[in-house]
DNA sequence: GAAAAGCGTACCAAGCCAGTGCTAATTTAG
DNA sequence: CTAAATTAGCACTGGCTTGGTACGCTTTTC
């Protein structure tokens, strides 16, 4: 359906929380925080940790951190980290699987469209993404 | 996972070799040029009939015909007719079934996201993805 | 009137994803 | 030194989506 993950939304809920935060923030606050499900960001928030996104601290007072400016974190990391490297259309990477690779008059401009989605993600970053103002010109 | 569906891959191939011929071309034709399957194909192109993207004609000799330009079809309308409308993000539409919109931090700059995706995609023709040189920049 | 084609609609199975649970490991407080 | 708070690392599940199929009907041409 081209939608961006769930988690991924939440991702980034939690992203622009820990930004705003001074010290370490538990999953246990923020899930209160928002309503959301514990179990649930606690496991977000592990994937965001052991991809350098964020800073963990263990024990009590423990919690996480962000662990790089809002501007140094782009929505395509965001993607990779919580949902794998993303394929836009389905012959981007494994050509091979392709049924129709040999005749497929679309493979190259649908490969263009896939680089310009990239890059698109890879120009937004969490900062452009907290700014209550319009996204700026790619 | 944030791809375009299967289904929208093959839209995209029918819809540009459609382009392509100059008679009207049976849903058989185009499955065994492709080696897809029959039935899929034919399901793809009654919903783009349906939605007035091609043309159809019943009967010996029938099959489906471009009702538009190929620079008059969007990418954001041919994934509308088959997947339905989007939502890049979950938040772009139902604010009431979210459960953290009240106190949501990000959900003004989701939809501006959700915006700059759609217009992006609005941008790209049939006949951008069918050029077989980069996009141009939008 | 038979064959070629599209129309409508319903159905199914596999995979993915949101969400859960449980048990360690670590740290700090008291 | 013990208890509580907190992250780490798994593995599991249930439902929805998606890709794909089936079938019976209508229209058109030869």
């Amino acid at each position: 359906m081209l939608r961006l993950s769930k988690k991924v939304d939440y991702a980034i809920i939690l992203l622009s929380h820990l930004k705003e935060a001074s010290g370490p923030i538990s999953a246990q606050e923020v899930s209160s925080h928002y309503h959301l499900p514990q179990p649930m960001i606690a496991n977000i928030l592990k994937q965001l940790a052991a991809s350098q996104l964020v800073e963990s601290t263990r024990g009590v007072q423990g919690g996480y951190v962000l662990q790089r400016q809002a501007d140094q974190i782009s929505l395509a990391e965001i993607v990779r980290v919580i949902d794998g490297p993303f394929n836009f259309v389905e012959c981007a990477h494994e050509a091979s699987e392709c049924r129709v690779s040999a005749t497929c008059p679309t493979q190259a401009p649908l490969q263009a469209l896939h680089g310009r989605l990239y890059e698109f993600m890879e120009s937004v970053t969490l900062e452009n993404l907290i700014q209550h103002h319009e996204l700026q010109p790619v």
